[in-house]
DNA sequence: GTACGAAAGGTCAGTAATGGTCAGAGCATC
DNA sequence: GATGCTCTGACCATTACTGACCTTTCGTAC
């Protein structure tokens, strides 16, 4: 339990603790050099460490003058929440399935009524049924995103 | 945030923001000289920075007396961000037109660097390249669903 | 009004400097 | 030895920036 990822981990965790913003810029090469290690390491530790499961999302550019940001969501990442999330949700769903999930979630309290009626309407904009198969992978999509959105915003206090 | 073309953009802007009306004018010779740059990299920033699909549109004139003109749009009250994104995103749409749009989005205020970076992170998930043609539907769908749903959910309170 | 030169901006291919991806090797744990 | 996590290197994609060359416009001489 001694990685250099966790190491890498930990370093931008302190990084993030230390800014008033949630959210830091770095630079994929700089932060390899300092760690002494190939750049795609970096990248390694933040799809696994800093990905949306687990409370983070990473935006970056490349080319001239590229970065790496990376904002810390709100959310506890190992709330019951987003346990549930995470499973349910693969690369594909149906109506059905996505409706019960939406409302697991209601019943135990993880989402207002507001907020699930908000969650359905995204979920099922603009599904006229026509391509079954498209629909599935759209709905998995747009639910996975809308869910981890509310799920990270409203536990934020 | 550290490129050269960056803070010619930033510059551009905050130009555009002193100004009563929305647009300014510019010499691309004398920009570039104040930047101590290629007159070419002026062009660059606004091809890439001031088009279209980010709410600009500039006009140009060679020659003696020539000049560059860079309007600003979206700034008409009736313009909403739900407006603009049901006009911008067809049944398809590319990467970087996506991308663009959210960044037209954030710099309008509608959105904040989060949720930039929330939405930005859901349309571009997945997005393994091997089936272009399904993924600029996809993508449409997405990102339509995600920012309407970021934005109404934003206003409501 | 034609010709020409000077003074703009436009275009594009090429180079450099980033980050992304992925197969596979290494290593730890069970 | 099977499984799963770490880590790397080779290769790819994207963005920044420049220089050489092109086009347009104006002013002036004739």
């Amino acid at each position: 339990m001694a990685s250099l990822s966790d190491y890498i981990e930990s370093y931008l965790k302190l990084l993030l603790s230390s800014v008033p913003d949630d959210w830091v810029e770095i630079r994929r090469r700089d932060l390899a050099e300092r760690f002494r290690c190939a750049p795609s390491q970096i990248s390694y530790v933040l799809t696994t460490r800093f990905n949306i499961e687990r409370g983070y999302v990473v935006e970056s550019r490349r080319g001239g003058g590229g970065y790496i940001r990376i904002f810390r969501l709100g959310a506890a990442p190992e709330s019951d929440a987003l346990e549930i999330v995470r499973g349910a949700v693969g690369d594909s769903i149906d109506r059905k399935a996505a409706d019960d999930l939406i409302a697991r979630l209601a019943e135990l309290g993880a989402l207002s009524a507001h907020d699930a009626a908000f969650v359905r309407a995204a979920v099922l904009e603009g599904d006229d049924g026509r391509q079954p198969e498209l629909e599935r992978i759209v709905r998995a999509r747009v639910l996975r995103a809308t869910l981890l959105f509310v799920l990270t915003q409203s536990t934020t206090e």
